[in-house]
Formats: C-alpha cells, structure tokens, sequence
DNA sequence: GTCATCGGTGAAGAAAACTTCCCGGGAATC
DNA sequence: GATTCCCGGGAAGTTTTCTTCACCGATGAC
C-alpha cells in the first residue's frame, strides 16, 4: 500500500490524520516540521500531506525543496488561513492539490485517494513514453537520422537518406517509421520529414547528454 | 573535406584567408559580421575562423551564439589586439584555439588543420559512449536499477534486487554488469554499488528528459 | 561441521531488434 | 503510353539482446 508522509506542527491534528490514514490502509510516517519532513523523505514515500503554517521552515519553503529533491513525489497542502494567493502560489511552485482547514475525514481520504491515482496513472504513461523515447535514442542511426532533420528543418525522404549516406532506402525507412512511431518525427502537409515539439524538446535533451559524456567539447 | 567559415569585416584580409584555405583543398564560406556568419552557419560547417574586433557584434557576442546554436562547432578566433584577458575571456565562451594577427600561412594552416582532426577524435570517442550510454538507458529494467542505486546512494546486490522485486537475481546480474561496463555503475571498497560521477549526470538527464515528456508532472 | 544466504559466471534458448529482399502505387519525364 | 525515380509496405532471414537455468566459491550463522 502506498506511504504518506503527514506534515504538521500540531500535534493533536497529526495524529488524527495519520490514524486515520493508518485505518484506511495507508503506511504513515509522521513529521512536526518541513526539516523533519525532509530528512524522513525517503524514495519510498508517495504522497506528502503538508501543512502551510509552520514554525521554522513554512510549508511554500518546504514544498520547493520536495519537489526539487523529487520532481514525482505527491504533495497536497493543508491550510487553516486559505487564500486565492497562497493557493495560487502552492500550485505554482508544484503542489498537486490544496485543501483548507477544517475538513471531513471523508474528503481527506478522497482527496488522497485520486492523487494516488492520478500519480499512477501518470507514472503508467510516462514509464512508456520513456520506453519508446529511449529505445529509439538507442540506436545510432536513429540519432543521426533525428539531428539530421533537426538541422535541416525539413526534408525529404530520399535527401535525408542521400545525407546520410544510407545506401538501401528500406533501411531507414524502418527507423524513420520507429521515429514517427514514437511521436518524435512528423511529415507536414508535403510528405516533408520535420521533427516534432517533443522531437526538438529530445534532441536538447540529446545534446545535453552528449555534453554531459564529454565535458571537454 | 572540411568546410570552414571565415569571419573578418576586413575584406582583404578574409579573402587572403579564403585563398590560403580553399587553395589547400578546404570549402571555405565567408562572411563581413557575425550577424552574416550566423545566417550562414549550417549543419555542414566544420570549424569558423572568426575575427574578435568586428563593427557591429563583436566576436565575442558572435562566439557565444555561434556555440550556443551549435555547441559542437570548432572555433578559433583571430585578433590583432591580443591580451591574456581576452583569450581567457574567449576560451571561458568555448573558442577552441586563439591566434594573433599578423600570422603565417602555414601556421593558419596548422592550426586549422590540428583543430579538425581534434574534432574528429572527439567526435569519434563521443559516437562510442553515447552508443553505450543510450543503450545502457533503453532498458526499463537498468533505468529502474539506475534510479534505485541513484536513490540509496549504496547498496548491496541482494538488497537491490529486494527493492526492485526482481526474482532472479542473475537476470539482474546481467544488466548490472552492462551499467557497470558502461562506467554508471560501480562498486565501492565494500562491494556496495554506488553511481559514478558519469552515472549521477545521466540521471539527472533522464530526469530531464522525464519531464520534458511528461510536462504535468 | 552443516546449512543457508550472498554474489556471482557461463551457456543455451527465447525474444526482440535489425537488415535485406521483393513488391507496388504514384508522380514526373520522355 | 512507357519508363524511371520517389516513397513506402510486408515478410523472411539474420543478428543482437535478454532470460533462464545450472553451477560454484565465499561468507556467516547455528
């Protein structure tokens, strides 16, 4: 079952919530600060439950630093003192849901309950993008053939198979086909082979691994 | 062969150069100002000799774009007004190599040439890691192990295999072995496995790469 | 000692990826 | 109308990668 992490200085309040946690099924750990909540954030937690008003380090502060130290990890914050700003700022600085004081133990477990949800979902599809991603950046000539409409801009089939030299057509058809498959290559209304939004944002990504295995470049 | 863009706003002078090089045999493009250098640049461009004191962009401005747009590209830069500061300055932008003007043909020629095999060395070498790289990265089960060793700083084999639920442990011998050849993985003085500085930057690219599929997340 | 667990190696078989070959429709050229 | 090149599909064959299985030495517990 999944693990929530219950942040809030008031005693009283977090140990209600983690026992009802606790009765709904959950695996709960407990923190009375944003420090603390950092120090037990383990790879292992899957939703955060945040308190905004804390001594010490606040709940905006804390939220930065979760989501920084890991990008997918849940977070739902909690507040007595709502308003439009302080939510709009939650969200902005990557809080998954936001829930004002006092509220029905009903609605806690169902908000927790759809963000673990989405958060699977999520997790689901991006797992097989990543899949499809990597496996055509994985062979060599699939990379060529994406930096090489990338430079271009847009070309056609038998140019970019003269540009890079690929005697048999059929051959790189296969992985253009891969490509396209994967989202990462388009053909415009033209028969041109362009890259995508997704195509250009991976081969940044690309670049920057490149850069990463070879500083000195 | 190589094709090389010259950039000087002395006419003269860059189509000295241009003779020089085209002469020994190079495809020489060229250009009076950055602005026109960088409307030239094309995928097919090897290397650009390019004139720091220039009306207009300087070299400088025009070095750091230049590199920005294509970050592989060699450049070397060429000043009559040489000073310590500036070439540091120039070498801290990414240029490749630095001369003073007046200098001899052969040594234009040298250096050019020096630089271009540079070029392909690396070139080369980069082609073999980011073989490996993306290979080690296409298998959903060594990013998993990746991200998992990533998280726990150091861990033992059999923990390991405990965390990611993979019964056999052999099968994960297998991909472990293969991050390891990869130089992502190693092993500490207690056999621990730990990432290495390599494995720690491809991390964050795949976390980078993760988001830039997934941008909700 | 005896036994279980840990941390591997190596080889055979299964599965996936890749290459090659053959084909066919459409556009352009003669 | 015939021919040639462009662009691509599909299937068989080949290579690479992955999984499974059998086994082994070391270590540590009992």
């Amino acid at each position: 079952m999944a693990k929530i992490l219950v942040v809030d200085d008031d005693r009283e309040l977090r140990e209600n919530i983690a026992e009802v946690l606790t009765e709904a099924g959950f695996e709960v750990l407990k923190a009375e600060s944003g420090e603390k909540a950092l120090q037990l954030l383990g790879p292992a937690v899957d939703l955060v439950l945040l308190d905004l008003v804390m001594p010490g380090m606040g709940g905006m502060a804390t939220l930065s630093l979760l989501k920084q130290h890991q990008p997918r990890l849940r977070v739902i914050m909690l507040t007595a003192f709502a308003t439009v700003e302080n939510a709009v700022e939650a969200m902005r600085r990557g809080a998954d849901d936001y829930m004002t004081k006092p509220f029905k133990v009903g609605d806690l477990l169902m908000t927790v309950r759809k963000n673990l949800e989405e958060a699977k979902f999520q997790e689901c599809h991006l797992a097989l993008d990543m899949d499809q991603t990597f496996n055509c950046l994985s062979n060599p000539m699939r990379r060529e053939i994406l930096r090489c409409i990338g430079r271009e801009g847009r070309i056609r089939f038998m140019d970019l198979a003269r540009r890079l030299q690929i005697e048999d057509h059929t051959k790189m058809n296969f992985h253009l086909k891969l490509l396209r498959e994967a989202g990462l290559v388009a053909q415009d209304e033209r028969k041109l082979y362009t890259l995508t939004a997704e195509g250009r944002r991976v081969i940044g990504c690309m670049e920057l691994l490149a850069h990463t295995l070879n500083p000195k470049v």
